[in-house]
DNA sequence: GTACAGATTCCGGTTACTGGAAGGTCAAGA
DNA sequence: TCTTGACCTTCCAGTAACCGGAATCTGTAC
């Protein structure tokens, strides 16, 4: 099948099968006599994998990684978790940063009364720096 | 003062308050005789208000947006509050993904026993998906 | 044959920096 | 005054993960 149909069934963009594939994240496709490339039902099995993998946050990096455990059969299910629980950790410090963030910016704008007028907390807070700042 | 004290009381790096200044997110510095670049208090101010705004998740070009209606005496406060609601909305919805994502691998990674054997649930469900894909 | 959808490659752009090379300036110490 | 090392400058390309668009070719239905 062609690439559009590769990225249906996929679920994966034309364009970043491409780029995978430039990158080396996935083997050069073999081409139809006019060029096109050709996939087949294992590539897009490989491209799914991708798109999951990319959708709990795995970097390309992590990807190539995952891949390659996934290939080998004498692989060991202690590397596989690690790089889970690693996306974990990283997970977790991410959200406990957003929710720093939120905590800050509501209670900025909940004491901004958000008017016509110019006086406003938040620029205060970020021209000054709040208490936690200080 | 130079640039590196400007860096060291405003918390931002030189390379980023010149990147700053490149793309005109700050006034371009007077220089020194020498051609080093010259800041007094006030852009000092500037570059901590800069890295406040960026630290709560602010992107450049709000930064851009908070900075004008900093400036602007007139400006109204329901300009600003609308940017930190705004704010807060984006980081709720990355809060949201982020915890997606975690239960997804908090829960492969707690069915991985995670020793030399090569039997992992993780790459299962990420080459032929879980009860969520089907 | 025609027309349109889909494919190709190439190139530059997105966002927010940031490392490094090559070379100049400054200030303290000898 | 000279030396040395820290700091500064500009320029350029890279990071990560795509992705839009231009120019051109291919394939299929009518």
């Amino acid at each position: 099948m062609n690439i559009g149909s590769a990225a249906e069934q996929s679920g994966l963009p034309p364009k970043t099968i491409r780029y995978y594939e430039e990158i080396g994240l996935i083997p050069a496709a073999g081409r139809t006599q006019g060029g096109y490339r050709d996939y087949d039902g294992t590539d897009v099995e490989i491209l799914r994998f991708l798109r999951r993998a990319r959708g709990l946050g795995f970097s390309v990096a992590e990807c190539r990684e995952l891949l390659s455990l996934y290939r080998d059969r004498e692989r060991a299910s202690a590397d596989v978790k690690a790089l889970a629980l690693q996306r974990i950790e990283d997970i977790e410090r991410k959200i406990v940063e957003l929710e720093s963030m939120r905590r800050t910016l509501r209670h900025l704008a909940d004491h901004c009364r958000g008017d016509e007028r110019p006086n406003c907390p938040i620029l205060d807070d970020l021209a000054f720096g709040g208490t936690n700042e200080s």
